[in-house]
DNA sequence: CAAGCACTTTACGTTAACGTCAACCTCGTC
DNA sequence: GACGAGGTTGACGTTAACGTAAAGTGCTTG
């Protein structure tokens, strides 16, 4: 409801370089519709590692995509382990050994079939949704006539 | 792994006319890939409701339907809940009165919108996924041509 | 008839993903 | 300097969706 600032669009208010924009916690819970205590859970989950200035936690762009990425992924119906999984790996790559490479790719292709799966799913459950609301627009026109 | 009858294609073995086949809770375990606990908590949760035969729970066709529509709608994120809303309003959709069936196509409406947005989801998580793969074989070859 | 298997109910246990206090700092401002 | 709006760390509570164990029923098979 209270849409402040975009997450995904330039916020085209303050024309900020966008790369350096800082958030604060309650910037970012307001942005993608959360509390900020699940900023923190994320947080002590290992999806996220805000800078801190004294206390008080710091987020940059790479920590707002990564929260986007983490919601993402929650949509999808994945857990917060499978998403570190990915994103953590994602950050270790360019000195990550082969092995832990390879299992990288392993799991993007589980995540992947995963996908495809859903979207036979969702093209399924779309029909069937598609046939309730015939019948139950039917039998509307019937009651309306009725009576 | 112990693939015995198939949920969705005809057995082909015993060519029984599907219509009138009956199912032990085991056997509708086995199908799906679920335990029998899973099953009889779903009833308990109002989302299916066998026939019995003495003690015994006995399922027809159209439960072994209901069940794999179920967990479709699981395998999308939906509650329990939120399918039984559905499934069980459909069941009562020919005398449903017609704020019911209002009610009903409000949640359609819903559920679809909740699909798009899904759908969309699947097509941006697939081209992170597609990338995050591509620097990983690139820092692959990498490996194999130094050392 | 004993054993084994598949089913039953009852009931307590578990995990993930947060919610909900409480009690405390730390600003700007009235 | 009181205060309100943000932030912080515990720590305990809650909900959904089952898992698991105990104790009993009923068939059929050696």
């Amino acid at each position: 409801m209270t849409q402040s600032t975009s997450p995904d669009t330039p916020s085209g208010q303050d024309a900020l370089p966008r790369q350096h924009r800082q958030y604060t916690i309650g910037e970012l819970a307001r942005m993608f519709e959360v509390t900020p205590r699940t900023i923190r859970f994320y947080e002590q989950e290992g999806l996220l590692a805000p800078h801190r200035e004294g206390q008080k936690r710091i987020y940059h762009e790479k920590d707002r995509v990564r929260l986007k990425l983490t919601l993402r992924g929650k949509r999808l119906g994945f857990s917060l382990g499978e998403i570190r999984e990915v994103v953590t790996m994602y950050d270790a790559m360019p000195d990550g050994n082969a092995r832990q490479l390879r299992r990288l790719l392993e799991i993007l292709a589980d995540k992947r079939a995963n996908l495809e799966r859903q979207l036979e799913d969702i093209r399924l459950m779309r029909m069937e949704l598609d046939d309730v609301d015939h019948r139950a627009r039917e039998v509307l026109r019937g009651l309306g006539h009725e009576a």
